[in-house]
DNA sequence: TCTCCTTGGTATCTATTGGAAACTATCTAA
DNA sequence: TTAGATAGTTTCCAATAGATACCAAGGAGA
């Protein structure tokens, strides 16, 4: 049974771990499934809390999760209406792995701009 | 000394830890990480164990990890010239949660597609 | 009643990016 | 002298990203 585990590789091009990173490697992605750790949320909600995020890419990206099974979408009958997004439970196996991307970019922020520098002023002509 | 630590914040438009995260959440940038985890390699044998990435892509995308201090490049005044590409000690410490990523989107796949299969049903028109 | 506000989106347009293929330059081996 | 390897760059077209405007439904205030 052990073997099944290693029945993907992402290196192989035809391998359709491929089209599921494609999915996951994403900014807003990453930022969404990492503001949806605490609870659920709302659409717009959301779109204040991710500062910078447009309406268009909001909605797609909810959407590419949700068909991929990592949040669901509630729709409640209110005035005007709510629609909540919540993380399953296949996205929360994810959050750990994505709290600890988003983390060590915010910890690490300072060495990579110093290389930024150190490149640039080594490269500039 | 502690505070320092959350002196970023990944929701913040205006943070800088958007830069990197932008330059990180990317198919190839994973996949070239998790590729040089096990030592340096070269600029083709990158091209022909990544299956399906182009030539321009691996370039801009091994100077994007260059520029922000991930990894190495090493030029051997061989001939033909050799250039190999390595881990930095800072590449090194994102290397287990880009590992975490990939594996995950392996174990997870199944599970992915079958919610794949039944958004895809539920919404069909 | 009229207008503005909220909700959660779509539609449209343009700018940037992604990928495929061809091209560069240098040297070796056949 | 022609092909192959090295490590890229250039060019072109299609796909995506982002900004902006718009939509429908209903509530509150004037």
């Amino acid at each position: 049974m052990k073997a099944i585990e290693q029945a993907y590789d992402v290196f192989e091009d035809r391998c359709p771990t491929r089209l599921v990173l494609d999915r996951l490697a994403d900014k807003w992605a990453l930022l969404i499934l990492d503001r949806l750790k605490s609870g659920p949320v709302r659409f717009n909600h959301i779109r204040r809390d991710i500062k910078g995020i447009s309406q268009k890419v909001l909605a797609q990206t909810l959407r590419k999760l949700e068909r991929n099974g990592l949040i669901s979408r509630t729709i409640f009958p209110t005035v005007p209406v709510t629609v909540e997004y919540a993380l399953t439970p296949l996205g929360r196996t994810l959050t750990d792995t994505v709290s600890a991307l988003t983390h060590w970019a915010e910890k690490n922020m300072d060495a990579i701009f110093a290389a930024q520098r150190a490149y640039d002023e080594a490269y500039a002509d």
